[in-house]
DNA sequence: TGTACATCAGTGAACGCGCGTTCACTGATGTAC
DNA sequence: TGTACATCAGTGAACGCGCGTTCACTGATGTAC
C-alpha cells in the first residue's frame, strides 16, 4: 500500500515559514488595495487562511507585519560596497553598488509597488518605513566609515549615507511609475545629485 | 461699583485658541516624557484641564494633536526664498533663507527638543513628521520652481527641496544636542554637502 | 521499526482598554432690536 | 443701555469597535528509548 498516507508529514519550521509568509503576503495586498486603517488584524488572518487568534502569535503589533524583505536588501548593500574599486568617492561607490544590486531589486518590482502604496495609506506605516530607512542608513554609514578606515562613522558618512538614501528611493519613485530601466533612472538620479551640488 | 463684575468678559476666539494651545502643549510634554502609547487622549485633556471630551472636538485623532508651528516656518521659507539675490544657485539660496530665519528659531529651542523626543517615542508620530517633511519640501521645490521661472517643479527642484531638508534635519539634530551656533552649525551641514558630491 | 512522551503551531473564548462617536445638555459669549 | 434670542465652547454619559492579552485546549511534529 505504498503511498497511502494521509499527509506528506511537512516539518514544522516550514509549515511556520509558510504561515508567516501567507499573513506578510495578505496583509500587503489589503493594506495596499484597502488602506491600513480599513484593514482589521481578523481580515489579514482570514485572508491568509489562518484563525484571528494567530496573527498575535507571528506578530506583536498590526503595523509588525508590514515586510517586504528590507533587511537583507540592506545586508546585500553593506556586503557589496567594500568590494567597490578605492578610486571611487563615496556617493559612486554606493551608486556602484546600487548598479550591481539591480538584477536582485527588478523581479520585486510588484510587490515594491504595493508596499509603496501601502506606506501611502497611514501615517503608522509611513513611520514604520521612516524607521527602516533609518536603520538601513546607519549601517550604511557603518560600512562607508569601514572603507575609510574609520573606527565610527562621522558626519560626513552619515550625510552621504542618507544623500544616497534619498537618490535611490527618488530614483525608486519614477521605476515604479515608468517603464524605464531601473539602472539609468538610478544613475541618472545620482547625476542629478551631483549636478546640483556642483 | 467700578469693577465689581464677576468676569471680565473674555472674547470666544481668544478662549478657544487658548484651549487648543493648552492640549497642543500637555500633548507635547507628556508624548516626550511618557511616549506617545502610554499617553491617553484622557490624560492630554486633564493636564489641559479641559474634560476627555474637549480632546475630540479639537483634534479628529489622537496623533493630531501633534503641532508645532511647522507649517510658519514652512511658510516663512517659502516667503524668503525669492528675495535671495539671483547669483545664488539652488542650494545657496535654501542655505542663505535658513541663515534668515535662525533668529525666529532659536527661541523655539526647548520646544523643536521636545518635538523630536517626542516623535521618536512612536512610529505613528514618525510618520506624521515625515509626511509634515514631505509637505514642506513640496511647497519649497514650487518656490525653487518659481524662482527658476518653471511653470512647475522638475526632478531638480524636488531633489533640490530633499537634499535641503536632509541637511538641515541634519544641522537641527546636531543643534539640539549641543551649545553650538544654530547658523554655523547649518552652514557647515550645506558646506559638508557640497564637499561630498564634488 | 514501534511506542510513549515532549514540544509547539494553531485555535476558541472571554476579556481589558483606549480611541473615537453619538445624543442630549449647560452656560457663557455674541447679536438683533 | 437693556432685553431676548442665537450661537457655540465645553461637558456627561453611554456606546461601538478593533487591538492586543490571558487561559485552556487540540492535534501534528519531533524525539527518546
Amino acid at each position: 500500500m505504498i503511498g497511502a498516507s494521509a499527509r506528506p508529514r511537512v516539518p514544522r519550521s516550514h509549515h511556520k515559514a509558510q504561515t508567516r509568509q501567507a499573513l506578510v503576503d495578505a496583509a500587503l495586498g489589503l493594506f495596499a488595495t484597502k488602506g491600513y486603517a480599513a484593514t482589521s488584524t481578523e481580515e489579514i488572518a482570514a485572508s491568509a487562511g489562518v484563525s484571528p487568534r494567530t496573527f498575535f502569535r507571528y506578530f506583536d503589533t498590526k503595523d509588525e507585519v508590514l515586510f517586504f524583505g528590507g533587511d537583507s536588501f540592506n545586508q546585500a548593500v553593506v556586503r557589496h560596497l567594500p568590494e567597490q574599486p578605492v578610486e571611487l568617492d563615496d556617493l559612486a561607490a554606493l551608486a556602484a553598488t546600487l548598479d550591481q544590486l539591480a538584477p536582485i531589486v527588478i523581479p520585486l518590482k510588484p510587490r515594491i509597488a504595493l508596499y509603496f502604496r501601502a506606506i501611502e495609506s497611514s501615517t503608522t506605516l509611513m513611520g514604520q518605513h521612516a524607521r527602516a530607512v533609518a536603520q538601513h542608513n546607519a549601517a550604511v554609514s557603518e560600512a562607508l566609515a569601514a572603507r575609510r578606515s574609520l573606527s565610527a562613522p562621522d558626519e560626513r558618512c552619515r550625510l552621504v549615507a542618507q544623500v544616497a538614501a534619498l537618490a535611490m528611493e527618488h530614483a525608486y519613485r519614477c521605476w515604479l511609475g515608468s517603464e524605464l530601466d531601473l539602472r539609468e533612472v538610478t544613475s541618472e538620479s545620482f547625476r542629478l545629485l551631483r549636478e546640483l551640488a556642483a
